[in-house]
DNA sequence: ATTTTAGGTTTATTTTATAAACTTGTTTAT
DNA sequence: ATAAACAAGTTTATAAAATAAACCTAAAAT
């Protein structure tokens, strides 16, 4: 029934997620910022979202550099939403 | 300042360390069932939260069984409610 | 007396998280 | 024009964590 998002327990991909959850897209650089995460580990995070299909890449150029937009999918949306679900109900909140 | 707690991050020991929040106590068997984990697993996940003094193993014996009775500590009871104000902060709940 | 149940712990294995090292290309300085 | 520094990532090696299987000790049931 009520579970615990296995994706959504990183802290990082719980960020990211939440944040994709109100933004529309943010790119590398802003996700970077935004969690403090090294290059790599976002990378490699940002991936395991993707192959969830939690999120959608979307690779180009911007001025001339390499751009890495990400956004929200349906289903990262939904198990978002089901995950606070669930946190609020055992949190109490 | 305002951080999720890596212990916290494991829903086993999320969900141990909620219930103690609110209860008292709780032993073993409770646990278990509470969480569904294993034996071994639950096993492994209190002594975490034990050698990182977020709450009291106190090991007895009832109907002539052992029983391991546990409960949160101070520092347990803060970290998870530090950890709830982040989570409230970052879900906007 | 031996099998089953209770209540765990330890150990082995798989999975995950993380940072270091690497890649590809661009801009700036010399 | 070349070298050095910067940008934006990815891959790979390693450390840490999660998990279940196997194990242990004793009690209860058959």
């Amino acid at each position: 029934m009520d579970q615990a998002d296995k994706l959504l327990n990183n802290p990082i991909r719980l960020v990211v997620v939440s944040n994709l959850h109100q933004v529309a897209s943010a790119d590398f650089t802003a996700l970077i910022v935004l969690t403090g995460a090294t290059k790599g580990n976002l990378s490699v995070q940002l991936k395991k979202l993707q192959e969830a299909n939690y999120i959608k890449i979307e690779k180009s150029f911007k001025d001339n550099y390499p751009n890495t937009r990400c956004s929200i999918t349906k289903k990262g949306r939904h198990a978002f939403e089901k995950h606070v679900t669930y946190l609020k109900k055992l949190l109490q909140l």
